[in-house]
Formats: C-alpha cells, sequence, structure tokens
DNA sequence: GTCTATATAGGGATAGAC
DNA sequence: GTCTATCCCTATATAGAC
C-alpha cells in the first residue's frame, strides 16, 4: 500500500474521532494495516499520521476549492464548483470538518498553525472573488468571514440534529447568497 | 465538595477535549478530586460525569438562554439578553460549545439524543419567537436554523484563526440581524 | 468524602522475523 | 512492506483504609 492510499484511509478516523479519539487501533484498522506497518509508513507515529492527513487535505484543498475560485468563469458559477466540491468532501454533510475535528484537546496545540494557515488563504481568496464581482472591499472581507462560518455552522448543526439538510440547503443557496 | 460543584468544574474539560480527550487524569486535575473521589460522585465513572455536565448545561440552557426568549420583553431585547448570556458562557468565543466538542467519536453514540433535543427546542423557541414578531412562519423556521448556524459557525471560525472576533462581531449584530 | 494501592485493559511505540 | 511479539505508559475502574 502506497502512503498516498494510507493517507486516505486514515482522513475518516481523524475526522470523525478527532485527534485524541483517533487510536492506533482504529486507524490501524481504517487503513488494515497492522501497528508496525503504520510506523513503517508514518516514523513520527500519530502525530505524523495527522500531519500527513492534514497536509494531504491542505493539497486537495488548495487543487480543488481555491484553484476553482480562481478560473477565469463567472463568479456565480466559480462559487458553484466550491460548493459542489464541498458538498462531496462533507457527504452531503454526513462527515465532520477535518479543522472542526483536530482543534479540540491535544490536536490544537499540534497545528493550529496549518488550521489557522489554511482559513486565512480561504478567507483571502474569497473576498478576492467577491471584490472582483463588484463588491466592495470591506463588505467583501465581511462575507468571506460568513461564508466560512455558515458552512460550518451548517455541519455543526446537521451532526448535531442527526439530519443533513441544514447543511444541504446551506451549500445550494450559498453562492447566490453571497453575491446578493 | 459538592456534585454541584464538581460538575461545574468538568465542564471546561469535556468542553476543550471531547468525550475521548476529557481523561480522568484530567478531570481529576480540572477538580482537584482523586480518581476514588471522583468515582464516589459518580459512580458511573466518566460516562456518568458526561452525562452531569451535559444535563447541568441544559438545565442553564432552559433557564437562562431558554428563559430569556420566553419573557415578555420585545423580541429584540430577548434576542440581546440571549446573545449576552451566551457571549458570557462561550466566554467572548474563547471557550468551545459543549455540544460540538461531544458529537466527535464515542459521545455522539452516547448522547446523540440529548444533544439533539436540545437543539431542537432552542430553534422551536427561536422560531416561536421570530413569529411573534410578526414574522412569517417559514420564514421564522429558517431563521432560527440560520442563528443556530451563525453562532456555531462563528465559534468554529473563532477557534480556528486563535482569534475570537468573528465571534464578538457575530453575536453583537445577530438580534437585529434576525429580525430584520 | 477523600485517600493510597491495585487490577485490567488499551494506548503509543519499537525490535526483529519473514 | 507487513507481520508477531513485546515494552512501557496511561486509561478506566475498584477495594479498602482513614
Amino acid at each position: 500500500m502506497s502512503r498516498e492510499q494510507a493517507i486516505r484511509q486514515l482522513i475518516p478516523v481523524f475526522r470523525r474521532y478527532g485527534y485524541e479519539g483517533a487510536t492506533l487501533s482504529r486507524l490501524s484498522m481504517a487503513t488494515g494495516l497492522g501497528r508496525s506497518s503504520l510506523y513503517h509508513h508514518f516514523r513520527g507515529g500519530k502525530e505524523e499520521m495527522a500531519a500527513a492527513v492534514l497536509e494531504y487535505v491542505g493539497q486537495w484543498f488548495e487543487t480543488t476549492i481555491l484553484a476553482a475560485l480562481r478560473t477565469r468563469d463567472e463568479p456565480l458559477e466559480r462559487l458553484r464548483v466550491m460548493c459542489e466540491n464541498l458538498n462531496e468532501f462533507y457527504q452531503q454533510g454526513q462527515e465532520n470538518c477535518l479543522l472542526n475535528a483536530i482543534t479540540f484537546g491535544e490536536g490544537n496545540d499540534l497545528f493550529h498553525r496549518q488550521i489557522e494557515q489554511m482559513l486565512k488563504i480561504w478567507l483571502d481568496e474569497l473576498a478576492r472573488l467577491l471584490l472582483e464581482a463588484g463588491i466592495p472591499a470591506e463588505i467583501a472581507k465581511h462575507r468571506a468571514q460568513e461564508a466560512i462560518i455558515l458552512i460550518q455552522g451548517a455541519l455543526v448543526l446537521a451532526r448535531g440534529l442527526g439530519n443533513t439538510a441544514p447543511f444541504e440547503e446551506m451549500i445550494a443557496s450559498l453562492p447566490e447568497r453571497l453575491l446578493a
């Protein structure tokens, strides 16, 4: 098994259980690898697995979400593509946000910088698109912040209710809403 | 030490670390009690501690947040009181939402019913207030949902950025925004 | 009501065979 | 590259003294 394959199978564990809840047993079951095999791929152990997962998701985020925001399509279309990809990534609201999951407990101390960085780039890129769509700079910044708040909040509510509807509605309405 | 005193000191542990990250060592340090003393108060161990914490916060929520929404003041004033209390409870955005923290890992299986219940009552009470303020029923329901999404999303973003500003702005603007 | 001591399981991590 | 076996530590939980 390649490192990349392993990382992909580790993602849902950190997402669902957070850093502290992602035990080696769970990581081992998710990959089908024994503990020692995991240590062969990730010599730094669990901390390196979490770092690799964050790195991988960061790359995906860069080449999928941020790239969608930077195309030459119309702003509304770019936001739609972003939302489609988010919808798939979060499995229509059934899957947690990795960033949210990791900001609990020890994970927050270990990975705060990366998480902060990803959020800041996302905010910047959203604000740039909105500015380009003719929205004044200050309002664009504010709406970019609101976009992330709405996505994250909808995920939290959907999980709390055990019902994906709030997330699905949010994703469907977000593109037009941000440009209104 | 009374059970209630103990519960109050346990709350921040579950909030910051989630159910799996809330180890007996941390719970013991937070209360200043040895493990056995904790078991004296909570015979069911960690699971009972989490249940007691949820129950306590649920009570606080009922007598503080929901009660504020049911007074005979003007709707705007009631929402303001709710937001003031939320601001204090979440320490201006520095503290996580207990419900969000517990919905990761094993805690979700154990406490999903209580969490769902609390969210549903909150949604209902918000929708009732908005209806009373003259907002059509369907829109009121939708905005109630949006209120919780905005609060939870702002908490997630604030924690991710390590900056309470998004939460503080949200709490300050929310009452007028919901009635607009 | 709190403590010390202890039991049992699971946690993270490593050595070395294949 | 994966395994078995093992290490030490921490986690949850209990017994019984004070």
